[in-house]
DNA sequence: AAGTGGTCTAGACCACCGG
DNA sequence: CGGTGGTCTAGACCACTTC
């Protein structure tokens, strides 16, 4: 019901029918309810399937919808508070690491990270995947780069990759005092492994955290890490994982 | 029996496309060319429009590419770095602070900021406005919500509003003891006010900087910043700003 | 098999910018 | 004014999940 009429100004309608049904979720849907599909949504609001499907786009990536194929757009639940900077700085895989160590390869990096890492041309670096699952729901994918000159004691102790190949690399990078690190956050789009890894299709917006991990004046290690954007909220500071209320619309004052 | 299906999947048409066009950007085009129309690149690559505009539609995302209305298609710069976090806390305005203060109006906060901000229901906050420039380009609007119980000793001497008000405003919070702040960060989409003032259409890719200063044990201010997801990369820690290589593709290794 | 969301098409018209 | 990207339509078929 409630075909509002269109009115003269020119906002586009799928904006209009974005924030329609906004309202709507708020007051008339419950998390994890699932909508109306989408060709009877579009039928009632006498609009077509695309623009319809524009506008559930955009609810999509503020986190307020999950589609899913084959199945159907159910209301998502509130993002779920990623803590991703304390104040001190700390190795990865250090204690209280909740990631899950996936397995290990020795290679030579992509052109970016090689640029970050200041390698020789060609050395070659382990390449340690990571993932990380909260709430039963996998929110993130991460590669860490680290040169073979960040942990020279490594020896074939241990299985030449897997995941335990993939510990001892990071016990190796233990060793080293940790003297600082920084961090740079910005948009990006899935590529296909990643985003197989978390749950999604090829293109989907995630957000990509690029730490740099400083030992001894250089940069030993790179981490790039991959963030599903429309579940996850990346917290800083003292109190990283404190709930702060959500406000899905930014509606204004 | 092996259920590793590596059946080959068959990529669709504006995944494909996009990274045939990628690839063309990084070996045949330098930043600020000019792309053919859209309706000429569609027809070259044998697809319809709403197909080749998908595939760009992800390379803007990926800060890659920058349409304009009414203008075209050019090759976007590198994303610029933005230090939104250092070690040291520091009260929005102090000293250093490129952002310039525009505006200031007293009112009811938004929910979602009254829940962080834990104020009494209908306690009026100042709302001060601000906005950040760099390289000409505007980046970020922020809405800085300042409770009247944090600032007690403004009064009078200022304008009531307007830029000075703001001024005053942030210079009444610095005499503050800061504590501690923490951040949050999350996708969003811009809202119609915040996309005038980032020059991109309503329902454009933003960062959401969510911004908590504490003092006295209490929530003193909120800050609810939005950066253009497409040109800008947030940067924290101890090297802000300093350049990271940019892998506009993330390629595998 | 039925129903869902995801992809794709071939048009049309509109809003905006520049000369 | 002509050319650009932005919006919108009414279909079609595909990939996937569930029953």
């Amino acid at each position: 019901m409630g075909t509002t009429q269109l009115e003269s100004v020119p906002e586009p309608k799928y904006w209009h029918l974005r924030t329609v049904l906004s309202e709507a979720l708020d007051s008339e849907f419950t998390v994890g309810e699932i909508l109306p599909n989408e060709r009877d949504l579009a039928a009632r609001f006498g609009v077509a399937r695309a623009t319809l499907r524009q506008a559930l786009e955009q609810l999509e990536l503020e986190g307020r919808l999950q589609r899913r194929r084959g199945v159907g757009t159910t209301v998502a639940p509130p993002r779920v508070g990623v803590a991703v900077g304390t104040e001190q700085h700390v190795w990865p895989g250090a204690a209280g690491d909740t990631w899950h160590a996936a397995d290990c390869a020795v290679s030579a990096p992509p052109a970016s990270v090689a640029g970050i890492l200041e390698t020789a041309d060609g050395e070659a670096v382990h390449t340690v995947r990571r993932s990380l699952v909260t709430h039963g729901q996998p929110v993130a994918a991460e590669l860490l780069y680290i040169p073979e000159s960040s942990v020279p004691d490594l020896s074939a102790i241990d299985a030449p990759s897997g995941a335990a190949r993939a510990r001892a690399v990071l016990r190796e990078l233990q060793r080293l005092d940790l003297e600082g690190q920084d961090r740079a956050v910005e948009l990006g789009s899935a590529r296909a492994d990643d985003a197989k890894e978390l749950d999604r299709l090829p293109g989907a917006p995630v957000l990509v955290v690029t730490t740099r991990f400083f030992s001894e004046g250089r940069t030993v290690a790179v981490s790039v890490a991959t963030y599903r954007a429309d579940t996850c909220r990346l917290t800083f500071g003292d109190s990283g994982g404190v709930e702060i209320h959500h406000d899905p619309e930014r509606r204004a004052s």
